[in-house]
DNA sequence: CGCTTAACGCAAATAATTTGTGTTAAGGTC
DNA sequence: GACCTTAACACAAATTATTTGCGTTAAGCG
C-alpha cells in the first residue's frame, strides 16, 4: 500500500529533459559558455522558462546537470597492464576532459551549483574509475593504494591547480603524482588512517 | 612622461569600496548567504547598483573579493618550535576557515566568480603561510618540503573534499596528510620534477 | 478506467541587470 | 596651485531575467 509519492521521470517529463539537455550541448557548440541564458536554452528546446527554472534552478545547475550526464557513458578505463600505466593513463584522459576551457567551465559550474548531488557525482565519476583500476590490480596480484588515497594524491591537486592557479598541471606533473601514489606501496611506509 | 593609465585608489574609490565590503560583513551576518542580493547591498552601503555591477560584475565575484580581504590580515602563523606541529596548526586553522559553512560558500564565490585574480589570491593565501613556516624550517637547519608540495598533499586534498564530498577532513586526516608529505623527506624518497 | 497530483504551459508580476547620459573628483601636468 | 583628462560614480530608463499564480496535461497507481 504505497502512498502516492512518485517523482515521475517517464513520458512527458523525460523529453522535457532530453529537449533542455540537447539544446544545452547545441547551444554549447555554437555560443561561448557564459552567454548563455535560461531563457536562450527554453527557446531553442521549446521549453517555458519556468520549467527550467522549476526542475534546476539556476543556469550553473543545469550546465553541470548536462555536463555530468555527458560524461558517464564513457566506458571503463582502458587495461594497459599495470596499475602504474593504467592510472597514468586515466589521469592523463581525466585531465583532457576537466583541463580544458570548457571542461574547468563544467567544474565550475558544478561547484557552483552548490547542490551536494550534484559534486558528489562529479567526485562519483573519479571514484568509480578509479576503482576500476584498483580492482584490476588486485585481481593481479599487484599491491595498490586506496581509492581515497588516489583521490588525495592525484585528481585533488589536479583540480585545486584547475579551479585556483587557473593553470592545468602538466603531463610530467601528473605522472609524478602518480609514482608518488605508488612510491608509498613499494617501499612498504605505513599508511595512517583516512578520515 | 607617463600616460593617462591609472587607475584610481584613493579618495571616494576608496570610500566605495570601504562602504560595499561593510555592507556586505554586516549583511552576511545578519542575513543567509543566498538570500543576499546586488542590490540589498547597494542599498545598505549607500551606493548604486549599477556602480557594483560596473565594478565586482556579479554577487559572487563581490562576496569573493570582500571575504579574501577579511582573511589577509591574519599575521603569520604561530611558530610551535617544529615543521611538524607548525604544519598541523596551520591545517588546523586553515580548515577552521574554509570547513564552516559560510567558509565553504566563500570558496564557492571564489570559484564561481570565475576570475583569475580571485582564485589566484585564494590560492596565494594558503601559499604564503605555507612559505614562511618552509622558511622557518630551513632556518632551523630541518629538511622541508617545498610549498608546491604542500599544496598538493595538503590543502588540495582538503579543499577538493569540502567543495566536492562536501565534508570537512576530520582533524585526523589532515594530520595524516601533513605526516605523508614529511614522511617523504624522513625516508629520503627522491622527489619527481614538478609541473 | 478513474483518481491523484507531479510536472508543465502560459502570462502577469516582480526583481535583477544593463545601458545611456550627465556629474564628480583622482591623478597627473605644467 | 590652477588646469586638464578621464576613471569612477549617480541616476533613471530600458532591457532582461526570475518568480508566482493558476489552469491544463499526463504519469503513476490502484
Amino acid at each position: 500500500m504505497k502512498v502516492h509519492k512518485g517523482i515521475r521521470t517517464g513520458g512527458r517529463s523525460a523529453r522535457v529533459q532530453k529537449a533542455v539537455h540537447e539544446a544545452v550541448h547545441a547551444l554549447l557548440s555554437t555560443h561561448d559558455r557564459d552567454s548563455l541564458t535560461v531563457p536562450m536554452v527554453a527557446q531553442m528546446s521549446g521549453v517555458t522558462p519556468s520549467t527550467i527554472y522549476r526542475r534546476w534552478g539556476d543556469l550553473p545547475s543545469l550546465l553541470a546537470d548536462v555536463a555530468l550526464d555527458r560524461m558517464r557513458p564513457d566506458e571503463d578505463p582502458v587495461d594497459t597492464g599495470s596499475l602504474d600505466s593504467d592510472l597514468k593513463q586515466f589521469a592523463e584522459a581525466y585531465l583532457d576532459e576537466t583541463g580544458s576551457e570548457l571542461g574547468t567551465a563544467m567544474l565550475r559550474d558544478v561547484v557552483a551549483s552548490g547542490d551536494n548531488g550534484t559534486t558528489m557525482r562529479c567526485a562519483d565519476i573519479a571514484r568509480c574509475r578509479l576503482a576500476v583500476i584498483v580492482e584490476r590490480a588486485k585481481e593481479r596480484g599487484q599491491p595498490a593504494p586506496t581509492v581515497d588515497q588516489l583521490v588525495d594524491g592525484i585528481i585533488a591537486p589536479m583540480t585545486y591547480r584547475i579551479l585556483f592557479d587557473r593553470q592545468p598541471p602538466t603531463t610530467d606533473a601528473l605522472f609524478a603524482m602518480v609514482d608518488r601514489c605508488l612510491l608509498r606501496h613499494t617501499t612498504g611506509i605505513s599508511e595512517a588512517g583516512q578520515g
